[in-house]
RNA sequence: GCCGAAGUGGCGGAACGGUAGACGCGACAGUCUCAAACACUGUUGGGCGAAAGCCCGUGUGGGUUCGACUCCCUCCUUCGGCACCA
């Protein structure tokens, strides 16, 4: 059929998206107003680095979570949707230095760069909630809540290993190292250094960050904070030595496994543990002094890693097991660590790998304790179950194990050998950098006095701009003399200052609360703020952050409920990880050249089509692949949208004399609101578009035949633009404007749904026989079973795979089909 | 080694235990064009067949079920996390 309207027409998206963001911007469409009456919704995505350029992976993190807020905000919330700039923190540093710039300037000129192209996705960022970290009027609550901190006794300062990268020039926390024992910045091996630092006591809040009941959050990250804390019920054990004549008279095990301990065989030390030289006699002297120093030479790889012989020696000296009397020897060896426990381990061969490992280099005897089911007597190497009877125990013989446990732990606390521990993999939070680009430490040491924490009315101690920052491996702020030298805020004689300072992590712990009043000046958070809106509804970012910002973030918000900063007990009620977004199944750097440059697609395709994209190339939570012809896709599509919308509803005639296309139309109409609404609350954004696509299809065909009537056409468009304006808000405005409607298309109500006007009159009845499809009928909807059953069996194409056969059963779904079983 | 997720056309991916492959890309054919590109229309899992239709198909092997991509078990592969934590 020929039309009279020019085909294929392509909008100026150019035109169309600066027109509406600067028009949105004029009428404050996206100010979040705190007096607002409608309920409150906020929804945080991960705020950015300011690395400099916008990347596609930027926009796959925040095009699709703009599109949620969107959603929500039609559904009828007062949604608060802010962004801000992570912007402290050594790639600032790193990328300072090798440019010959500074890094505030660097950071600022970044920031300034990418809120232009932040601006250009059309999000509903109310930017003067914006939060930039390295902004005094930010890290001057850092500092504050440092000092909170420190007067809680949560701040304490310590000497200690701590993890040391020499390529950033830095102490990291122990979540910072990965498993392989490099910097998860750099990829630099990292070593140790014995320093003194500051740490958080996160520890404290072990047990409550461990209950995440109330959080709907991914299983898997809820896992890796669960293992990341690890949580252990022991016992802690005492062995006799007091033979030894040493100022203490026993040592101190720790062990889950206190049902196995009539196997004791043996006890090993941590090379670094101080009893380790006590317990040495002088003819074994020598060979434990070169095992230990050998020990403290190797680097942590090769010290954790797993497949590695179990060495060590004896110490000469023997222990004594209260429970039965047995000596035993004690040895030195690499696999029990200083941190864990009580850097003493009881060595159960028959019940612990490692500890077989090492019995069987040592030649050390082997005892079965704890029989599992039909025990042959035979010894079990690799048997290691914690489900049996306990055998050669003594008076806890015949016990299942996991009541030996119990009883045996009982009998040591009466005794007053031991008692039960609960230990933590988990250690306190190392906060201190020995960088330049961080919010200072809030404490000056006095000469006389010592450790003085910075009064409220000082802060914020601000970082000083003319310093020398190239890392040093002391902190740089060290070289400054009128940083450094201050009067002691208590006695005013002369006191230093701290020279490190901040993780960054510290500023990401809680910058959730101050986007809810970013402009306060009394506090972290308003008050009044902080209980209008709560917690963060929903949180979206990477898994990457599973541990750490999530972890640190979870708590400081118990630590600020706390000190009453706050009501709430976590930071984030629900959390989405999205996936990564690759090029040529590669991650994408810069390194290797493979990066997407959002600008120019924007610039090319437009930024409705590069949201819509973002959403329509995968599962949000599976990440994917950038692929140009895939956009080039969804913008024929919002093309195709644009000529059919644009199209003079006039051509149609009032009323079609068949009403059954129309009704299809308001049916898939109708469809459509339902998938669209359903699938934008589970985050289906790819099958959210899909559908929308398919009703943009159907009406293209109806139009083609001429065969809906304007009424019904008139409705499709409405409830298209609707839909369509989270994902693609430019198109959707720049559309509803031209087709007479009022503004804003965004401060529209979200479209219902009618179940009745979804559901369809007729069904398509498919007919099976032993499962296989046969036929297909179309049938009345409010079809019986009787008549179903029926005409099943009447098909024609039914009765040759049942000729001859037994009809053993007809299964019947109704609405759906009928199966024929036949045999 | 342990924990978790995932394996579906040429590709990205859809599918409350009930029509496998929606939607899109690509490819092919056509329309438009002097031509190409763009755009638009149609076809498109594999095999056999003139057609009707039949058979085979969701990593592997089994199981449950009238019926399995979907649930259960085995194994394989990929990815993510943890890893001498006593």
């Amino acid at each position: 059929m020929v039309t009279t309207q020019s085909r294929g027409t392509r909008y100026d998206h150019r035109v169309v998206e600066s027109k509406w963001q600067r028009r949105w911007a004029d009428d404050g469409l996206h100010e979040v107003r705190d007096d607002d009456p409608r309920p409150k919704w906020y929804e945080l995505t991960m705020y950015p680095y300011p690395s400099g350029d916008l990347h596609i992976g930027h926009w796959y993190t925040m095009a699709p979570s703009d599109a949620h807020a969107r959603y929500r905000r039609m559904l009828g919330y007062n949604v608060l949707h802010p962004m801000g700039f992570d912007a402290f923190g050594l790639p600032a540093e790193n990328a300072a230095i090798r440019r010959g710039v500074h890094p505030l300037g660097w950071t600022m000129n970044n920031i300034e760069n990418m809120r232009r192209q932040l601006r250009s996705m059309g999000a509903i960022y109310d930017w003067d909630r914006e939060v930039v970290t390295c902004d005094p009027d930010y890290y001057k609550w850092n500092q504050w809540l440092f000092l909170k901190f420190y007067e809680a006794g949560l701040a304490y300062r310590a000497f200690a290993p701590a993890n040391w990268c020499p390529s950033c020039n830095t102490v990291l926390a122990n979540e910072q190292v990965t498993a392989e024992g490099v910097c998860e910045r750099c990829d630099t091996t990292v070593s140790h250094r014995d320093l003194n630092q500051w740490f958080f006591r996160i520890t404290d809040y072990a047990d409550e960050l461990l209950d995440m009941s109330g959080l709907v959050w991914p299983e898997n990250i809820k896992t890796m904070q669960t293992n990341w804390i690890g949580r252990s019920e022991g016992v802690n054990i005492r062995f006799d030595v007091s033979e030894h004549g040493l100022e203490q008279p026993y040592i101190d095990t720790f062990t889950t496994r206190i049902d196995t301990i009539y196997g004791v065989t043996f006890v090993v030390l941590a090379p670094e543990h101080p009893l380790t030289a006590q317990l040495t006699t002088p003819e074994r002297r020598e060979d434990v002094e070169a095992y230990v120093e050998q020990a403290r030479r190797q680097t942590e790889i090769e010290r954790l890693s797993t497949d590695k012989d179990k060495t060590g020696v004896f110490t000469g000296s023997y222990c004594v097991n209260l429970l039965n009397g047995e000596r035993v020897p004690v040895f030195v060896g690499d696999y029990v660590l200083m941190s864990y426990g009580t850097g003493i381990v009881m060595g159960v061969p028959a019940h612990d790998q490692r500890d077989y490992a090492f019995a069987e280099k040592h030649g050390l005897p082997i005892r079965v304790v704890v029989a599992p089911p039909g025990w042959n007597g035979e010894p079990l190497p690799g048997a290691y179950g914690d489900e049996g009877v306990q055998v050669a125990s003594g008076q806890f013989d015949g016990l299942p194990s996991g009541e030996g446990r119990q009883r045996i732990a009982d009998y040591l606390e009466e005794k007053g050998w031991g008692e039960r521990r609960v230990q933590y993999r988990m250690r306190d939070w190392l906060i201190s950098r020995q960088r330049y680009w961080g919010a200072p430490i809030p404490i000056v040491y006095c000469e006389a006095g010592g450790e003085v924490p910075v009064p409220y009315d000082q802060l914020p101690v601000l970082l000083p701009e003319d310093a020398e920052f190239r890392p040093t491996g002391e902190s740089p702020l060290r070289l400054h003399r009128g940083f450094m030298d201050v009067e002691c805020p208590r006695c005013g004689g002369q006191a230093t200052r701290e020279s490190d300072t901040m993780d960054t992590f510290v500023d990401s712990s809680w910058y959730q609360f101050r986007y809810l009043s970013p402009h306060y000046e009394g506090g972290p958070v308003d008050p009044e703020a902080a209980g209008l809106w709560g917690a963060v509804d929903q949180y979206t970012g990477g898994s990457e952050h599973a541990v750490m910002h999530l972890l640190y973030a979870r708590f400081f918000t118990k630590a600020m409920r706390d000190l009453g900063e706050i009501g709430v007990d976590e930071p984030f009620a629900r959390l989405f990880n999205q996936g990564q977004i690759v090029l040529g199944s590669r991650r994408m750097s810069k390194s290797r050249g493979n990066v997407v440059a959002p600008d120019e697609y924007v610039e090319e395709s437009g930024a409705d089509a590069v949201r819509c994209y973002m959403m329509f190339l995968g599962p949000w939570d599976q990440g994917g692949e950038w692929s140009d012809s895939g956009l080039n896709g969804v913008s024929r599509w919002l093309n195709r949208v644009w000529d059919l919308v644009s199209r003079d509803s006039d051509e149609l005639s009032d009323s079609v004399a068949d009403g059954e296309p129309a009704r299809d139309l308001q049916r898939a109409v109708h469809q459509t609101i339902k998938k669209v609404t359903e699938d934008l609350d589970r985050f289906k954004f790819n099958t959210s578009i899909a559908a929308l696509m398919e009703l943009t299809n159907l009406m293209n065909q109806l139009w083609e035949r001429r065969s809906v009537d304007e009424a019904a056409w008139r409705d499709a468009v409405e409830k298209l633009l609707l839909l369509m304006a989270p994902m693609a808000p430019h198109i959707a405005e720049e559309l509803w404007e031209a087709t007479g409607r009022e503004y804003s298309v965004h401060q529209q109500a979200w479209p219902e749904w009618d179940e009745a006007l979804a559901a369809s009159e007729t069904i398509t009845l498919v007919v099976q026989v032993n499962g296989r499809l046969r036929d297909r009928i179309e049938v009345d909807a409010s079809i019986e079973e009787a008549p179903a059953r029926e005409l099943a069996l009447a098909s024609a194409r039914v009765r040759p795979h049942v000729e001859g056969k037994e009809i053993v059963k007809v299964v019947y779904v109704p609405g759906r089909l009928v199966n024929v079983v036949a045999r």
